[in-house]
DNA sequence: TGCCAGGCCCTCTTTAGGGCCTT
């Protein structure tokens, strides 16, 4: 398989709240870019969308509306970060979070987001069922995966998506003899889920998913 | 005007409700 095919970009935004939908806007992206397990290239930018950052966000992340202010458009940034990405399929914590902002900032930038998400607390909860917690620092605390600062800025949690990622791949290959645990797979394995079929059927087709792919 | 996410998953479920997970 060449190097193309297995890149995956782990993505993570910070916003100015829950919902798109609700006039909430981007305020950081960062993405990792790993082919076969490992990180080949990062993107990271703070974004000025024009809209005003509650104090509470502010608490949380540390991004202030001073930092926006000086920073480079929402609409130039997520140029350049679709040109980052290119039509590598994507991960992300919480997938449908990222997904919503990634297809919101796109659209106001005038392009398409056409790139499939792979969710790693999906795929963490059909992977590892007996974790008490299943937020990316419950998850690499436990998994022992190295953190490379505090949580909560872009760059920082989309790393740690990236190593719970690899994680989960290097778990697929060796636990459960995956030979190739790429993207289609993993959205093959997320989808095993309970609001597509009942509980004892989703957890037989993770089972399923899992021997399946067995040698 | 004031309010406001949304999808997955569990259980004291499925004619429902609430917790998790993301900012």
């Amino acid at each position: 398989m060449p190097a193309s095919m297995s890149r995956i970009a782990v993505i993570d935004f910070e916003t100015t709240g829950m919902s798109p939908a609700l006039g909430d806007r981007a305020t950081e992206i960062a993405i990792v870019l790993l082919e076969r397990g490992e990180v080949v290239d990062r993107f990271q930018s703070l974004m000025n969308a024009g809209v005003h950052i509650p104090a509470f966000i502010t608490q949380l992340t540390g991004i202030s509306n001073a930092m926006v202010a000086s920073a480079p458009r929402a609409q130039s940034v997520m140029s350049e970060a679709a040109r980052f990405v290119g039509d590598a399929p994507m991960v992300a914590h919480n997938a449908a979070f990222d997904r919503r902002y990634w297809q919101a900032e796109l659209a106001l930038a005038g392009l398409a987001a056409p790139q499939a998400f792979a969710c790693t607390v999906m795929l963490s909860r059909r992977l590892y069922p007996e974790a008490p917690s299943h937020k990316l620092g419950a998850l690499v605390q436990r998994l022992r995966l190295p953190q490379t600062g505090a949580a909560h800025r872009a760059m920082v949690d989309a790393e740690m998506a990236a190593a719970l990622l690899t994680q989960i791949q290097h778990d697929l290959r060796v636990r459960h003899r995956v030979a190739e645990p790429d993207h289609r797979f993993l959205m093959r394995l997320q989808a095993c889920s309970r609001a597509a079929m009942p509980r004892w059927l989703a957890r037989q087709a993770v089972a399923d998913a899992l021997s399946a792919e067995a040698p």
